[in-house]
DNA sequence: TGCCAGGCCCTCTTTAGGGCCTT
């Protein structure tokens, strides 16, 4: 698989549009199945933690304080990430914070977004429920921290994306895993993942050769040179 | 004044409702 980041945020709530504003952001990089680089900081965006958040997740007003301008952490954080494609659980929330955050920098994004919260639920239907904490025990991955701090959960979510990636090569036979094919397989209702897998992994590999599809672009385009 | 997300997914659905998931 390509390099990919892997992110998360701490909030002070559910939704930018009520006013709530990223209090910490964490990415990691990986790239063929191996963590290269991580990004991690509170970010301090002039508001106050409410009580239930500073319980949920440990970060308080006064931590903030201290922090560097929630301004700077984004620009820092999309530099970090440049192109990369990204990749977060519940995709749709940490979506909504990265575009908001960046809007009020002048930026935006221009990678996609896939989410390893509408795969899980294709691809581990039998876990008991899909929240990242319950899916790393679940499925016997490696604690990373404190749960609820940015770059503990963005860790556990590339352990996860790493464990769901398996599951496409090794049970599905995919040779090759891409962002792409990631987020069409999220669109792809439940119902329908084994006929759409199975799809792919047929076009994926060569009729008469056996042989991964991408594997041979490669040799052929090294051949021409 | 009081309230305040929203997309996905399942079912006792589809002219709807409620749980899940993120903080």
């Amino acid at each position: 698989m390509e390099r990919i980041a892997v992110i998360d945020f701490e909030t002070t709530g559910i939704s930018p549009g009520t006013g709530c504003r990223a209090t910490e952001i964490a990415a990691v990089l990986v790239e063929n199945g191996r963590v290269v680089d991580r990004y991690q900081s509170l970010m301090n965006a002039g508001v106050r933690v409410p009580a239930f958040i500073e319980q949920l997740t440990g970060i308080s007003t006064a931590m903030l304080r201290d922090a560097p301008p929630a301004g700077q952490v984004m620009a820092e954080m999309a530099d970090f990430v440049g192109d990369a494609p990204l990749v977060a659980h519940n995709a749709s929330f940490d979506q909504k914070f990265w575009d908001a955050e960046l809007a009020l920098i002048g930026r935006e994004r221009f990678q996609p977004f896939a989410c390893s919260l509408l795969l899980a639920r294709r691809l581990l239907p039998d876990a008991p429920n899909h929240k990242l904490g319950t899916l790393t025990r679940w499925a016997g991955l490696p604690a990373t921290g404190q749960a609820h701090r940015a770059l503990a959960d963005a860790e556990m979510a590339a352990n996860l994306l790493g464990h769901l990636h398996e599951q496409l090569t090794s049970h599905y036979g995919l040779p090759r895993v891409s962002h792409q094919l990631l987020c069409e397989l999220q669109k792809v209702p439940a119902a329908k993942v084994g006929a759409f897998l199975a799809r792919t992994a047929d076009r994926a590999w060569h009729p008469v050769l056996g042989m991964p599809a991408a594997a041979l672009t490669v040799r052929s385009r090294s051949g021409r040179r």
